[in-house]
DNA sequence: CATGAATGAGAATTCATTCAT
DNA sequence: AATGAATGAATTCTCATTCAT
C-alpha cells in the first residue's frame, strides 16, 4: 500500500490524533493503551509508529493539537460592541470550540492539572496567544472603567480562563447537568465581572 | 509471628498513605509504582500489602483522607461576624490544609480532573458535608441581602469552592508565583462576592 | 511495467549487496536492517524485494559473494619462483581483495565465528578451491624440501589461510596499528614458514 | 519467595550467566531471546531481569565472566623449566578452560570477531593481564635465544594467543576432527615456535 | 518495476501481586 | 509481621514482509 495520496495519509493521522484524545482525555497518558489507540483507530498496531514515534509524542502531538485549536477561537473578534458582549464572544467561541473538540480539551486540561514539568511549559508556551487576546479585551474593558483597575490584567485574564475552565470542569463533572453549554458563556461572563455579591446598581 | 503494637502500625500505615500520596499527586495512579512508595516510606513492598490490599485500594485511601482532610477544615467555624469574615475563614481553613496537606490535596484536584466513573461519585460523596457547610454559610448571605439570590445557593457554594481551587490550580501552575498562598484566600473571597467589575457602590 | 536494461538492474543489485555487506559486518545478520539497506543502496524497501526475496537470502548472496572474491584471488598464479614467492604472492592477493572489498571479507570472517549449521557447510564449500590452490602450492615445497612433511598438507593449508585471518584480525581490532596491510603479507609469511624461533641456518 | 539465602542467589545467578553463554555463544547478542535464556535456565521471564537489568547487561556480565575465566588460567605458572614447557603449560591451562567453560570462550571469541566499539575495548582491557603474563615467558624465551629478537614481544605474544585462538576455531569449525583439543596445544606451541618450515638442527 | 504504507508476529521490558522464608 | 525473590500478564516498540498504487 504504497504512495497513498497526501491526503489519504493526512486522514489517517488525524484519525489517530482523534482516537487518540479520546483515550488520553478518558485514562491519562499512563492510562492509556497504544493497541487500543490504533484498533479504535481502525488501523494495526504497527501503523501507528508509521505516524508518530512513540506514545509520548503522539501524547504531545495531541496536547499540541488541543492547544492550537483553544488558540484559534477568537481569530476575527470584532472591535467593536460592549466589554461584556466581547467577553460573551469570547465564552461563546470557547464553548464552540469544546463542542466540536471536547476530546482534546480535556486532555488539555487534564495535564494541566498534572503540572508535570516536560509538558507544563509547553501548555503554557501555547496558551499565550489566546491569553493575549483576552488581555487586549479587557484593557478596552479597564480604560472604560468597566473592569476594576486594582489589579494586573494579567491576572484578570488568568482568572477570566481560568473562570471558563472551572465551569467546563463542572460541566464535565455534573454529567452535563450544570451548567449546561449553552448556559455556560452567560454565567462564565456574569460570575467573572459580577461575582456572587447583590447585584450592581445601574446608572 | 512479631505482634506489633497498634501504634506502631498506625504509624507505618500514615508513613505509607503520605508516601503514596507524594507519588501519586506526581504520577498519578497508574504512573506512580508500588515498589517506589514501598521503598520510599521505608518498608519492603510485601509490607505495603500488609496494610492495603491492592494499588488501587491505597490510590482509594489516599482520595478518601485527602477528602476527609478537607472536610475537616471548618470544625468549629464561629456563628456570628459578616459573611466575607465567614467566607475568609473558610478560605484560609482551606489554605491552612494546603499548606500542611498539599500532597494530598493535589491528588483530590487531580483525580477530580479525570472524571472517572469509579472514582468520581467517591469525591462527590466525600465532599458533601463541606460543601453543605458553606451553602450554610452562604444561606446566611442570602438572609442578609450579601449574596445575590437569582441563583441556587448548590451553585453558588459550588461556585465557591470552584474558585478556591482554581486558584489553588493557578498557585501550583505558576510555580507558587501567583497567587501566593498569603494572598489567596482574600483574593478568593473578592473574586468570589466582587468579581472584576467595578467597585459597588457602599451604601 | 517499466522494462529496466539488465545493466542498469545489475548495477542497483551490485550496490545493494555492498550497501549490505557493509552493514552485516558491522551488525551481523539479525542485527541488520532492511529498511537501513534499502535506504543506504538508495532504493526504497520494497524494491530490495525485488532483488532478493529476503534478508536471509541477501545475506547469503553477501556471503557467497565474499567467497567467490576471496576465491578469485589467485587467478593466474605464477608456476615458477621460490616457495616464499608464491606463498607470499597468495597472502598479497589475498591484502589486494581486503583493501577492495574489507566489508565482505569481514562478512565472511564474522559468520565463520558463529559456526551456524546453516551457512557454515556453505562457508567451507566456497572456500573449497581457494584451499586447493594453497594445497597446490603447499606440496611443491614439500617436495623441494622446503615444507616440514610430518603433517597433512590439507592441515598446513588449513594453517596458512588461518594465519592470514588471523593477522587480518589482529589488523582490524586494532584499528590498522598492528600489523599494517603493508607488512601483513610478509609478516604473515614469515609467521607461518619460520615461527617465533630463532631463525634457523641458512645452508 | 523472599530472603533466600546468598548462595541460593548467586546460584541462580550462576545459572542465568551459563545459560546466558550458551545462547548468546549459539546465537549472538541480537540472535538471543532472553525469553528462551530465562526458559532455559529454569526462571520466569521476569525473575532474569531481577538479576540483570537488560539483555545488554547481561551480554556485557558473560563477557566479562569469560574474560575472567580466560585470564584466571595461568595462576601459580612455574618459573622453571624450558620454554617450550612454559608455552605447552600456557596453552593446556587455555584448553583446559575451554573445556569447562566452552560457551563462554566462544562468547568471547563470536565477539571479538565483531569489534563493536562498545565492546572492544571492554575485551581488551580484560585481556590485558593474561596478555602480560604471556609477554612475561616470552621475554624470558628472548633472554635463553629461544626467541626471536627482532619483533616486539607485544607482537609475539599477541600471536601465540592468536595462534590458540586460530586453533580453538579450527576445532570448533571442524566440528571437532581436528585439531583435538589433545592435540591441541602441542600443536599451538609447534606451529608458534617453529612454523611450517622444514625442523631446524638441533644443535 | 519502484514505492512506501500497512501489517502483525515477536521481542524486550515493566510491574502489581503472591508467597516461601 | 516483614521481607524481597519469583511470577507472568500486559505493554511498548521493532521490523521483515506484503501489496495496493
Amino acid at each position: 500500500m504504497a504512495r497513498i495520496s497526501p491526503e489519504a495519509r493526512e486522514k489517517v493521522r488525524r484519525r489517530l490524533l482523534e482516537t487518540a484524545a479520546e483515550h488520553f482525555a478518558e485514562r491519562g497518558l499512563e492510562g492509556a493503551n497504544v493497541d487500543a489507540i490504533a484498533l479504535a483507530a481502525g488501523v494495526a498496531k504497527g501503523t501507528l509508529y508509521n505516524y508518530f514515534a512513540s506514545k509520548e509524542e503522539l501524547f504531545a502531538r495531541v496536547l499540541e493539537e488541543g492547544c492550537r485549536l483553544a488558540a484559534q477561537r477568537y481569530r476575527g473578534g470584532r472591535r467593536s460592541g460592549s466589554l461584556r458582549a466581547h467577553l460573551l464572544a469570547l465564552a461563546e467561541a470557547d464553548v464552540a470550540v469544546l463542542r466540536e473538540e471536547e476530546r482534546f480539551m480535556r486532555v488539555v486540561v487534564r495535564e494541566a492539572m498534572s503540572f508535570r514539568p516536560d509538558t507544563y511549559p509547553l501548555l503554557i508556551e501555547h496558551m499565550a496567544p489566546y491569553l493575549m487576546q483576552v488581555k487586549a479585551v479587557l484593557e478596552r474593558g479597564i480604560d472604560a472603567g468597566e473592569i476594576r483597575s486594582d489589579r494586573p490584567v494579567e491576572q484578570l485574564a488568568l482568572l477570566f480562563v481560568g473562570t471558563l475552565v472551572l465551569l467546563f470542569v463542572q460541566h464535565w463533572g455534573s454529567g452535563g447537568t450544570w451548567p449546561s453549554l449553552e448556559e455556560l458563556p452567560e454565567l462564565a461572563v456574569s460570575v467573572f465581572l459580577d461575582g456572587a455579591g447583590p447585584p450592581r446598581e445601574s446608572p
